[in-house]
DNA sequence: GTCTATATTCAGATAGAC
DNA sequence: GTCTATCTGAATATAGAC
């Protein structure tokens, strides 16, 4: 077999965990999905919790690359966007990772240690965006509400996806939940932009939906 | 005993899926915490998802009354600062309901059937609220910006909860989560407010961390 | 209405053959 | 590495005495 049983586990695994919730993903389901028996399964991964470790592993990693990523004062619109396109992507593939994280929670001492760490940087990533837009002459505010508006942002980035949930619009793949979510967090700032800032921003988040957000797990998990 | 046995029942079960999360709260925890044996449970709620409901009905008559709420024209920010206590209580005595969705979800027709209207009323209630602050030229903002910022508003009064607690921010009772949420909603539009209207509505909401925001449970709830 | 004792179910995990 | 067969434990639920 050309990939290993060990990571298509782990691939099924987060896939599965992503469509049908974390709780709701017996092993038993997990085995057959993967085409393998359970006593297989538990070769690979001596517990459950063993196989989300592996995940959050994975889940980090991707996290991180993502934090890495610097305003670009030569196209600041446009790494924004590339930042926004980027986040999106992580919060789809890994979904089940923040909206089932009530679920296994106290259980995830790697997970639960780097969160907190994830959102500061988050906010912190956006406010260097936005301070690049103020240095840029796009974005008219004063500096000392940089802070709240990254904080509103990663709020509405992150959490629009559950708002879709629970008010009953769907939140599934190809439903363009995760733009829709980008779109709302332009409202908090558009109007402080100058017009040509403005048209640009929407005109390039218009293109992502339409190419960027499209099968982006099939590209960057390599299934 | 004074107070129904079922009704401590539905009482001590909501504390307990508050503190504990709803998967992680068996029949047998509850019995105990009741005073009751779990003989007994079973003989007022045929099934744990009978008690779900009863509780159901409970939130479902709380969210009605707050969502008839209406602004105040000779009063636009005390009835507006009302609201935000009221909602604030109903998001903290029921905070499962909101945080533990996804664990009952598919299991829950009654939630899951209103909650979408009850998010659909909340933007409604919350444009009014900002459409009468306009009204009485309090706040200056373009009409058609209105229903984003209201969507926006509703989105970090409730998720700004779940936006502590993954950030590793204590979100229990009494560390002014919920308080600390309707101040960073403030930061939505609150450079579009009038320097007085502004001045007065930090103020009122302050005073509300301090009075409003405290025991409401045990107030509301009549423990 | 309340109790004790018991039954059911099923997810998570193990043992040992191949 | 993979399988089949089996075990454990916990959670929901029932039966029947008081």
């Amino acid at each position: 077999m050309a990939v290993r049983t060990r990571d298509r586990i782990v691939d099924t695994a987060r896939r599965l965990f992503n469509r049908l919730h974390y709780a709701n993903v017996t092993t038993a389901m997990l085995a057959e999905a993967v085409g393998i028996s359970e006593g297989n399964l538990w070769y690979h991964f001596k517990t459950k919790r063993d196989l989300l470790e592996a995940i959050t592993e994975d889940f980090l990693e991707r996290a991180d690359m993502r934090l890495s990523l610097m305003p670009d004062a030569g196209d600041v619109l446009g790494s924004y966007v590339h930042y926004l396109d980027v986040l999106a992507a992580e919060l789809r593939d890994f979904r089940f990772m923040y909206r089932d994280q009530v679920d296994y929670g106290a259980h995830s001492d790697a997970l639960e240690a780097q969160l907190p760490e994830i959102y500061t940087r988050s906010v912190e990533n956006l406010s260097a965006y936005f301070r690049a837009m103020q240095d840029a002459g796009l974005l008219d505010m004063p500096d000392e509400e940089v802070h709240d508006l990254a904080v509103n942002a990663i709020i509405i980035l992150r959490y629009q996806l559950e708002y879709l949930r629970e008010s009953g619009q769907a939140d599934t793949e190809g439903s363009g939940a995760v733009s829709r979510g980008i779109r709302q967090h332009l409202t908090l700032f558009s109007h402080r932009l100058t017009p040509a800032a403005n048209t640009e921003l929407q005109g390039r988040i218009g293109a992502l939906a339409k190419h960027g957000l499209k099968n982006r797990d099939a590209c960057v998990m390599k299934d």
